[in-house]
DNA sequence: TAGGCTATTATTAGGTC
DNA sequence: TGACCTAATAATAGCCT
């Protein structure tokens, strides 16, 4: 809007995205309170930023919550029908590709273990590789989570906690038994270690999704 | 704010006020629009106007009501810039968990392989192990992963991405494998099993989880 | 009432300090 | 950082059809 047209796109530059917000931020609100104020309307917004853990809010955080609460009793059923399909379609796109993740996230994993497997076969006893080796296995595991938790900070996260992808472990091992074993054995369906999370905890987590997720793709 | 500077008052003409209103709305939603795309935010608007039954919404229903109970959710008492000492006082704390975390990681993942390792060796071959086993190992692995998963609700933490530590695969067999063998063997560097997580399947885990989430608030 | 059409004002991207 | 500046784009009040 001035100097150069600019892109509808995510600002890739921090400062700059942050500077934008700011400013943009304001005129919004402006505009919010322009519209109650010339057409008697009563209009609320409700910003979350990445910078403030408590969304900005016009015109004030009661005004809000009297509209909101008109807004949820608002019966649900003019919920557009394209609003719909278009939600579903995309659950479905997203399971999916979810999916694929988790699989090759396992298939990793039983990869992974069948090689130390051979390996150990291979040397016929534990000694040679000592733990000297164990631990260098560590570091390097930990160097790339290292990397990882650099992402992180990065990106100003507030946080994220990278963990093994749990439930693959018995679904792995019995795999490995399998690869092993000539004998096919039935996999076991992996049991679900999802990891639970309570609301705010989904909240800041979304939060600093959005933040890992615009570094890495913008 | 064109021909000539208006007055912020309420219009007492009510075509007036009404063509107004329409041309300001799709200004302001577009406000609205834009900051998201540009900025990553989360927000939305509600508009009740005389003209409709049902408020204006933006971006749709689906998201307005998820960022309201998002912000239903907060606590009350946010204002006061104690907001922020806390946040850094759990910000610290998470860190913390998190190295906790980290190590805890480390160490099981250690154990894990050690026991494979051990395992192997003892029975040649994992058959004399059976599926049983290889499950109670699994399981035992499990219950580590539970631990872990403790410490983080323990810490309120915000989430939890969870992700194999993908790429240490081939790199670390291949370290095992120079290790074990005495004889420099060149064995072709093992191809890389390495299951990246590229941008893409980041993005859609990430939005699956939004949409999960989504889902545990709604 | 709904769309166009500008003349104007408003907003703001990119600099500078 | 953040506050200010300014060129340039964006929004829109008042008209007109």
């Amino acid at each position: 809007m001035t100097r150069e047209k600019v892109k509808l796109c995510y600002i890739a530059n921090d400062s700059a995205r942050k500077t934008t917000f700011k400013k943009r931020k304001k005129g919004l609100l402006k505009k919010v309170s322009e519209i109650n104020t010339l057409c008697g309307t009563d209009t609320c917004a409700i910003i979350y930023s990445p910078y403030d853990n408590q969304p900005d809010v016009w015109p004030s955080n009661h005004e809000v919550e009297r509209i909101v609460s008109k807004f949820k009793r608002t019966p649900e059923m003019n919920q557009s029908k394209k609003t719909e399909n278009q939600n579903s379609f995309l659950e479905r796109r997203i399971m999916k590709s979810n999916e694929h993740l988790q699989k090759l996230r396992n298939d990793n994993r039983e990869k992974e273990m069948t090689e130390v497997m051979f390996q150990t076969l291979a040397g016929k006893s534990l000694h040679p590789l000592g733990l000297m080796e164990v631990n260098d296995l560590g570091s390097m595991i930990e160097q790339q989570l290292k990397e990882i938790d650099k992402i992180q900070s990065d990106t100003n996260s507030r946080m994220v906690i990278v963990t093994g992808s749990s439930s693959s472990s018995s679904a792995t091992a019995a795999a490995a038994a399998a690869l092993v074993t000539p004998t096919p054995s039935p996999p076991p369906p992996p049991t679900d270690h999802g990891v639970m999370m309570n609301d705010g905890d989904t909240y800041q987590a979304a939060a600093a999704l959005m933040e890992l997720m615009n570094h890495k793709l913008l």
